[in-house]
RNA sequence: GCGGAUAUGGCGUAAUUGGUAGCCGCGCCAGCCUUAGGAGCUGGUGCCGAGAGGCGUGGGGGUUCGAGUCCCUUUAUCCGCACCA
């Protein structure tokens, strides 16, 4: 019998899936392990082959760790909420529900077709009403809670209206969207709107005026990491700061707790860093200017507090409420015209040109130190969203404001010892400290802390940290995602009772908002809350007394990702999004697998999640990933033709030089090693039917390039292709081999045959050339078992590193060796088929069905290496003097620097290299060479 | 601008973590077997040189008996953040 894959796949396939051989269920005896892919998010597109690589992976090391022993969680779903859906239902009229249904099917086609270990029977899909009703239910926990910071952790709304009623805000150390004061007394005074309205601002979900990133062309709100650059990272359309009224999560009470918690995380240092950067805390004070004529005091927040001295302008984000309220009548027109013309530019203008530009508001603050009057401007350089909207300006030691300060003449004054600031500012935070009243003669950073102090003191302000993370934005004004459990009543939000979830996404006659530019939901018929009889009932039937609205916006694409990992512990329980007990037993996810692009959305968002409901009691670990990897991205390449601008001719890669050309992207399924199927490109382009080619030696070469795998570029390459070609084994293997996990590298196919040779190589161990089975009882030598042990060694070690690509190397090694040594013995091979059933599972199984193993080679225990045989054999090392003369010598393994000197210094050879001149010392490095030092 | 990473044959990569640089694979060359083949097998393959030999891990410097690996410096590429006060 010939290696015929695509039999061999088919047949154990087929068993895995009726065996139900990788379910998994609780098992106190045995150790748990949960390895854990980032679900895919099922495109119209289907799987390209970058997919499956970190599922290869995490595959991998979850069948070591199964044969190792552990009782392994590997479960797979579907992120199935997102845009492309919506907005192809919106060209199409086609229910998203229906194609992504259709979509997932054939995800898992393709999934099925490479042999994984998931456990179907777990698997989670965001959109199911039975997983998302525990989306909508942590909202309603989060919309109930606040963030007592003295306790560090979330904690009800009811023991907030508790600690108002005794004692208003006097000692509340909490989070909260603006600081209030007020009393108990006052507290009480409130009407049921204002106090509810007053716990808004307390709420962990709450629903807040916030400058959002509006989308104009998708028609929604996005979160910070769904735009770049001004643009959205979906689509590229351009997005816009506006103030709406939003739901919103308050990650930002967190920020401190999800800093310190990157610290026990085995995560990359880069990734740690992305998310210490996005958090973004900075340590400094807060402190008032109050403003002339006036009773506003400005706040603002410094890091360089000793600077204080050196203010000799403030200024305002353009968004600012001060603005309005401080610009005078003589500024007004100014001011006014520049507002306008700021709201005009994008967010990307600004960035593009930085031109300086602002205006005097007419309002003079004074500087609390020097008691001067110094004016107070506003200018778009300054960010509405960080701090407090405003800066005190140090001209003398902050580029922006020198920047300013120069471009409007306004004063300099230098603070630090021999800084010139006659070209540019002196931004570092080095030398001593002049023109500084108390501070004079400190270091900046002494000064830092004596400004602080000082501050403190007289009750100008305080010490403060400050985060960049700001909250989440969370609605969106779509259709295809978790609707809000929430009604309103006299226009204040009210969540559904627990017991009524799921609250169940309506249909609707189109996916497009309403005429009066409501959110899609507003267009359904039934969607309207009855709170009598606890059901919705037709949007037609709001009345006054007991029939409310219900929430038209839905919640964005993270909502259903922050917590599915926890649901996978315990997937069908209809009474918590886990049970105690799975989830005492499953704990958090030991090892993750996915991209980069997640850093500072999914891994921030889910971490905050997870970390509400540790808090609240629905999860027992603070941190939901111990250990993460991020596969690098699968890049593709593309294939170039190149026609000769305003002509239909196209010319090979060499010859484009020659002319002024037009690069045109060409299907990479019609280019064989860079040369074109001429005849396949005509029939695919139409419009170049007819069109001339000019050929090189009688080949039409294509030019390359390495880009993102995608439709558009003409460059995925498609799994299944692979797998009909070579089979799920080699495209497992060859993935791995491709070089290290976590590097970002183009797909080149031209390497598959070598791994696919191992693979036939790995088969003639096993059966001879007519074809029949052929494996010998007699026993090893012991060369044989020192390549067997070897490789095991180093497999063993390579998957624990997930260092993958070197341990296929090494299995191809020991093929080689034991094929060269004619080694066809039972003894090696048994071994040998469990080393490999990880990497390439069918083969394996029918090797070792073959073998006459027993039921399946993936429940035996992985093998392992004996230390002694390793080290019992000779192995040759070089002898160096002062690592110049060489010669080799016999030494055995394994022995102690005394006793090596002792056999070395015994050597007549040594004793000849070193020609009587005393040994200094020796470096005796086991299993490699020693080196005399004279 | 700030932060992080990477740099080794024609290509993807490896190097027992400071110890003979280039394992494994692709490609290429030669041979065998078949020969219509992009099939299979065996051997060779860092560069220069006929040879002895010399040179080689982006460039420069350093530490060391010994450096791809450690330190300083510089260049290039990729990624993240980017007016964060």
């Amino acid at each position: 019998m010939e290696y015929n894959f695509a039999e061999v796949e088919k047949k154990w396939q087929q068993r895995w899936r009726s065996d139900n051989a990788y379910r998994v269920t609780e098992d106190a005896d045995r150790p748990k392990l949960y390895v854990l892919d980032m679900f895919p998010y099922p495109s119209g597109a289907g799987l390209h082959v970058g997919h499956p690589l970190g599922y290869i992976a995490s595959d991998i090391y979850a069948r070591y760790k199964r044969m190792q022993g552990f009782n392994v969680l590997h479960p797979m779903g579907y992120d199935a909420y997102g845009l492309p859906a919506e907005q192809y239902a919106i060209q199409t009229g086609q229910h998203p529900a229906t194609t992504t249904q259709q979509n997932i099917a054939r995800y898992r086609e393709q999934l099925d077709k490479i042999g994984f270990s998931f456990d179907w029977s777990r698997e989670v899909r965001t959109c199911d009403p039975a997983y998302y009703r525990w989306t909508q239910w942590a909202f309603i926990r989060m919309f109930h809670s606040y963030y007592c910071y003295d306790a560090q952790q979330a904690r009800p709304v009811e023991e907030l209206v508790g600690v108002f009623a005794q004692q208003g805000t006097t000692g509340l150390n909490v989070a909260c969207s603006e600081e209030l004061s007020f009393t108990a007394v006052e507290w009480c005074a409130k009407t049921e709107a204002e106090q509810q309205q007053t716990l808004m601002r307390y709420r962990l979900a709450y629903l807040g005026e916030a400058m959002v990133n509006w989308c104009a062309a998708l028609g929604t709100v996005l979160a910070n990491d769904e735009v770049a650059a001004g643009l959205s990272v979906r689509g590229g359309h351009p997005v816009e700061q506006r103030k709406m009224r939003q739901w919103c999560l308050r990650t930002s009470a967190y920020a401190q707790r999800l800093l310190d918690g990157l610290d026990s995380l085995g995560w990359s240092e880069s990734l740690k860093e992305t998310q210490r950067g996005w958090i973004g805390r900075s340590e400094g004070a807060e402190l008032a200017f109050r403003v002339k004529n006036s009773d506003v005091a400005l706040e603002v927040f410094t890091t360089r507090a000793d600077t204080i001295f050196g203010v000799t302008f403030m200024v305002l984000a353009p968004e600012s409420g001060y603005v309005a309220q401080l610009t005078t009548p003589a500024q007004r027109q100014e001011v006014d015209a520049y507002l306008e013309a700021t709201k005009r530019r994008t967010e990307r203008d600004r960035m593009a040109d930085k031109k300086v530009s602002g205006a005097f508001t007419g309002a003079y603050a004074t500087n609390p130190l020097t008691g001067e009057d110094i004016p107070v401007w506003v200018s778009d350089y300054v960010l509405a969203g960080y701090g407090t909207g405003a800066i005190m300006a140090v001209p003398a030691h902050d580029s922006r404001d020198y920047a300013f300060a120069r471009h409007f003449r306004l004063p300099i004054v230098p603070l630090i010892e021999g800084c010139d600031v006659s070209q540019e500012s002196f931004d570092a935070k080095e030398g001593v400290m002049v023109n500084s009243g108390f501070l004079n003669g400190l270091t900046v950073q002494q000064a830092i802390q004596r400004a602080k102090e000082h501050i403190a003191e007289t009750k100008l302000g305080k010490v403060k940290v400050n985060y960049r993370l700001r909250d989440a934005a969370f609605s969106r004004q779509r259709y295809w995602g978790e609707p809000f459990p929430v009604y309103y009543k006299d226009g204040m939000p009210h969540t559904l009772p627990e017991s009524c979830l799921p609250l169940e996404l309506p249909s609707v006659d189109k996916f497009l908002p309403t005429e009066a530019g409501e959110p899609p939901l507003g267009r359904a018929a039934a969607w309207a809350w009855d709170t009598e009889k606890s059901a919705v009932v037709e949007t037609a039937k709001v009345d006054n007394r007991a029939i409310f609205p219900l929430e038209l916006s839905t919640m964005p694409g993270f909502a259903g990702s922050s917590a599915y990992f926890i649901r996978y512990m315990d997937p069908h329980n209809p009474r918590a999004l886990a049970g105690k007990a799975p989830n005492a037993y499953w704990r958090s996810v030991d090892l993750y697998v996915g991209g980069t692009e997640h850093a500072t959305g999914h891994l921030i968002y889910s971490r905050f999640w997870n970390k509400f409901l540790y808090d609240i009691g629905a999860t027992c670990e603070d941190e939901p990933f111990r250990k993460l990897v991020n596969q690098g991205m699968v890049q593709g390449r593309s294939s170039f033709v190149y026609r000769v601008v305003g002509a239909n001719h196209l010319v090979s890669a060499g010859l484009k030089d020659r002319y002024q050309t037009q690069e045109i992207h060409v299907d990479i399924s019609l280019v064989d090693k860079d040369v074109l199927d001429v005849e396949g490109f005509r029939r695919w382009r139409p419009e170049f039917a007819d069109a001339t080619f000019e050929l090189e030696d009688g080949k039409y070469i294509c030019g390359s390039a390495v880009e993102k795998m995608s439709k558009s570029m003409y460059n995925v390459v498609n799994p299944d292709d692979i797998v009909e070609k070579y089979g799920a084994d080699t495209l497992r293997l060859y993935e791995m081999f491709l070089g290290p996990l976590e590097q970002a590298k183009p797909w080149d196919t031209s390497g598959i045959d070598g791994v696919h040779r191992f693979l036939r190589k790995l088969w003639r161990l096993f059966y001879d050339r007519q074809g029949s089975f052929d494996v010998s009882a007699e026993a090893p030598t012991p060369q044989e078992l020192k390549v067997l042990h070897r490789t095991v060694k180093k497999v063993r070690g390579d998957i624990e590193a997930f260092s993958l690509n070197t341990a296929v190397s090494a299995l191809m090694i020991c093929a080689n060796e034991l094929t060269d040594l004619g080694c066809r013995k039972r003894e090696v091979l048994r071994p040998l088929t469990a080393l490999i059933a990880p990497f390439a599972p069918h083969l394996a199984e029918e090797l070792w069905e073959a073998l006459g193993g027993g039921a399946s080679v993936c429940k035996v225990p992985f093998p392992d290496f004996d230390p002694a045989l390793l080290a019992e054999s000779a192995l040759e090392y070089p002898i160096s003097v002062n690592g110049k003369l060489r010669f080799k010598k016999t030494l055995a393994l394994g022995l102690s620097k005394e006793e090596a000197q002792q056999l070395l210094l015994a050597d007549p050879r040594a004793e000849a290299l070193l020609g009587g001149r005393p040994l200094k010392s020796f470096v005796y490095v086991p299993g490699k060479i020693i080196n005399l030092v004279c």
